[in-house]
DNA sequence: GCTACTAAATGGAACGTTCCAATAAATCAA
DNA sequence: TTGATTTATTGGAACGTTCCATTTAGTAGC
């Protein structure tokens, strides 16, 4: 009946009249026990109303079962997707992963990193913020503690990788916009600070580059990466003297953010201005209209991090094989209807 | 330069030449080390790569400095505000939080709470995942570590919690609608294993009681609390012999299923069909239309349930004043203009 | 030169567990 | 019976830190 001081292993034994090496190994599962000893000792485990110290027992054991998730913006669903999908792997390991937020703050990271490190995790599996620097990781590495990078990596970095086909899927992307007619293109939202832009500005050129589009077709608006952002993008494009069509934007946000600015001015998209997102969030098939996305199955990806987390454990080793997640792009209404059919002459020489 | 075993104080105080005590105190940053001392040892704190066992420490401190949150469900924007909120001022209080997700399943809850309190933490803010059982938190409780529960509570718990009203957030909505005109009601989503929804529904039902609206015409659609949930409400409230002309909705996704079905059925929301939302999403307001709702302030609330808290520990206590949040309802566009003046017969008497 | 005091640094015990080597009890082979 | 083997249990050392009681060195007062 729980006292005021906590209950520790001898507090057990003495209630159960065995010596505390006796219930530690009941506590962890021992078959060296005879099932009568273990079943007194899991009784009195209940009286006493024990909690186990996972800290003193990490001290002998160096192997500490649990795992940090470090996110960098958990109030996008997108990377929540991805949490919760390594979480069901976890979960099934019998671990329990500590999810960490950053914010998208590098300072705030250094600090949350340092605390999972402390807390002796077993390994760590990130999200790494955006302006994370290159020696952020170094002192983990050093340690020698299993990291896995997810949806986003590091410029120069060593270590692993799980992300989906960033430049595949901004070429599949652009590709079904120049399908549709379009010759004047545009990319919304990002900036260069990060990876995962570059990945997907790449798709978009090369998908521009090799489907007949020069350069100077093939434009770029930087912004936030955010419903805001898209708002911003989609002002400056439309104040171009000669103004794209369509649109591929970083992610499903900027898509959102471009869609309610067009809708602003008059405009309906899908018919007036293409727009295809990113990420392909639950929100983008519920939209009006229905947002065509790149999807990427962020949940797969969580749960193919957790996979290679658990293996690199289990092996105690630093390295892995990269992994890209495969992408599909899901058609919906925002393209609208195919553009040569309907005006012959758009995109090609008009000297508006 | 980084061993292989890792670096303790031990070796620490090899390298700066002073004793294992010395560097313990450099450690915490006590002023009883002169200066020069502590320069050296810190010196060699970097050189060894060495990271601090908060494990080892706390078997003698008591005292843990990590404080755990657990929520039902990450992937709701609502509830990752509610964490990103608490965040924030444990950030500034350097602590950093764990977040464990629970999927809103009691049995996972329970290895959590195992997990974070085997892990030590020195507090638990919890969003109790929908069917928890009412000696869940018992163990804990005896345990004396303070708990807090986050905009849910438990029916006959003495935990403190800090939720929104939401008793008067749905009176405040219903007055709303039937300020409109609107003369029959319906309560859209949720079932009664949740608190919050008996909250919600009596303020629907005294707003409906204390304005004249007969018990007859208060109807109660059950069902999940997701878009899908909205969806299956509005189709059974539609095919009901005499159909109501306005609903509140449990929160904001049931409210999007509600419009996405009403659209589906050629009826415009607002217009045909007034809808109310709860929690107010960040969605709400980009919606077309954009949705009318109560609007909970979650990042505030989880601010404040980290401050109780923080109060807690500091008085070791774990007893605290429950905090009901100010709630004031959103007005957009869901609920279209006034009925009395577009149609003067509506509501009351209609035969068909 | 002595005591009294302050400031700085230190050694040892303790925290709650695991693991190894050792013991005790039970069974078996001869 | 004796010794060997197996099964069940146990004591002690170790893990990396903190904290208390001491020690050591330095300064001041007389």
């Amino acid at each position: 009946m729980a006292n005021r001081a906590k209950a520790t292993i001898f507090d057990i034994a003495r209630e159960a009249g065995v010596s505390k090496s006796t219930v530690s190994l009941v506590l962890q599962g021992s078959g060296l026990i005879r099932p009568e000893t273990a079943s007194k000792v899991r009784k009195a485990i209940e009286d006493v109303g024990y909690v186990y110290n996972r800290g003193a027992a990490n001290l002998r054991k160096a192997h500490s079962n649990v795992i940090g998730m470090v996110i960098n913006d958990l109030t996008n669903p997108f990377f929540a997707e991805l949490a919760v999908g390594m979480e069901r792997v976890f979960q099934s390991a019998g671990i329990v992963p500590f999810i960490a937020n950053t914010a998208e703050n590098p300072v705030r990271q250094e600090e949350v990193l340092k605390s999972l490190m402390e807390q002796g995790v077993a390994g760590l599996i990130v999200s790494p913020a955006r302006g994370t620097t290159p020696g952020a990781f170094r002192r983990i590495e050093t340690a020698g503690l299993p990291v896995v990078f997810a949806m986003r990596r590091l410029p120069e970095s060593r270590i692993p990788v799980i992300a989906p086909d960033n430049h595949r899927g901004a070429y599949l992307a652009t590709a079904h916009l120049i399908g549709k007619g379009h010759r004047r293109l545009v990319f919304f939202g990002g900036s260069s600070d990060l990876v995962v832009y570059h990945d997907r500005l790449g798709g978009f050129r090369e998908a521009c580059e090799t489907q007949g589009i020069s350069d100077r077709d093939a434009l770029v608006v930087e912004g936030e990466t955010s419903r805001r952002g898209g708002i911003a993008c989609l002002e400056t494009a439309l104040a171009m003297a000669e103004p794209p069509t369509a649109a591929l934007c970083f992610n499903d946000a900027v898509a959102f953010g471009a869609m309610l600015a067009l809708r602003k001015r008059g405009l309906e998209p899908g018919t007036d201005f293409a727009i295809v997102g990113f990420d392909d969030v639950a929100e983008a098939e519920h939209y009006m209209p229905a947002l065509t996305s790149v999807a990427v199955d962020s949940a797969g990806l969580g749960e193919r991090a957790a996979h290679v987390m658990l293996k690199m454990i289990q092996s105690r080793t630093t390295r892995a094989e990269d992994h890209i997640g495969a992408v599909n792009l899901v058609v919906r209404e925002s393209c609208g209807p195919d553009r040569r059919t309907r005006n012959r002459t758009a995109g090609s020489g008009s000297t508006n």
